[in-house]
DNA sequence: ATATCAGATAATAATCGTTACTGTCAACAG
DNA sequence: CTGTTGACAGTAACGATTATTATCTGATAT
């Protein structure tokens, strides 16, 4: 579960509890600008940095993650736990999977690097996006 | 192997052949800010802009592909065989691994998505920054 | 050879995401 | 009550990338 500002001994203010409120539960995995964008409308003084700010402290604190799946900008998510993501190479839209596989790496394949983590990305297509033909064959050649 | 461009019916020009021949071979993953620095040298006219659009050139061909996982900048990838990547949280260091193990999704873990493509990566120390103690608690904690 | 034309390039400007800086304000401590 | 600390908004700065524009090059037609 996601640990809380008291947990973890740092202010709670209204900016950073809109924050996570917004973060909390949230499957979008949204960009630092889908966060501002939707939280100006309730909270109209909060600034970009202040965004941006609040995500790094997170992010240094452990209570969300960032996501380095889209290659126009940082995405966050909430769920810090061991999960993988299945991404839209059309829409963007990334949703959580958990793979069905063990992703142990054989000592030999490992070139004596200290192994820390492990990510799986899956790439295609949306139902929606299917649905609506809004895809190019571009779009089924990415595979970051 | 990797196409050439006379085989995918662009033309050869000498800021073409040099970043094509730069790449080829190139196990270092670079940014096109490596690729620049280094080809400056020899090439003192090439530009940035060039770079950024012969790379983009050799992308839409799929002659290289284009990689995410630095969430600084974009790296680029002569290989573009089916394999994943070991990365260093540390240096950056990115070295090609093949996973031993079968990648395919379970119809029920899709979500409907018509799945294109996939990509493992592995985080970790690599032996140089190991030995030399070139790395924080952070660096062990990075796993985009 | 020379004119023409298409595409490639250099240089530069613009843009976008992100970070740094600065002055202000509020909460708390002494 | 006053000094200190941290958070914030606003804005400037920055780095990576993209768009623009004018120039150049090389192939082809004349």
């Amino acid at each position: 579960m996601m640990a809380k500002y008291k947990d973890i001994g740092i202010k709670l203010t209204p900016q950073r509890l809109a924050i996570l409120g917004y973060l909390e539960g949230n499957k979008a995995h949204p960009s630092a600008e889908d966060i501002y964008n939707d939280l100006h409308a309730k909270y109209p003084t909060m600034s970009f940095a202040t965004v941006y700010t609040t995500l790094a402290t997170l992010r240094a604190k452990g209570c969300i993650s960032e996501l380095s799946i889209d290659p126009d900008k940082k995405r966050f998510d909430p769920n810090t736990s061991d999960h993988n993501h299945l991404i839209c190479t059309s829409c963007k839209r990334v949703v959580d999977i958990t793979v069905p596989f063990d992703l142990t790496l054989p000592e030999d394949s490992a070139s004596d690097f200290m192994i820390t983590g492990s990510h799986v990305e899956f790439f295609g297509i949306c139902p929606e996006c299917k649905k609506n033909n809004r895809y190019s064959r571009e779009d089924m050649e990415k595979c970051v």
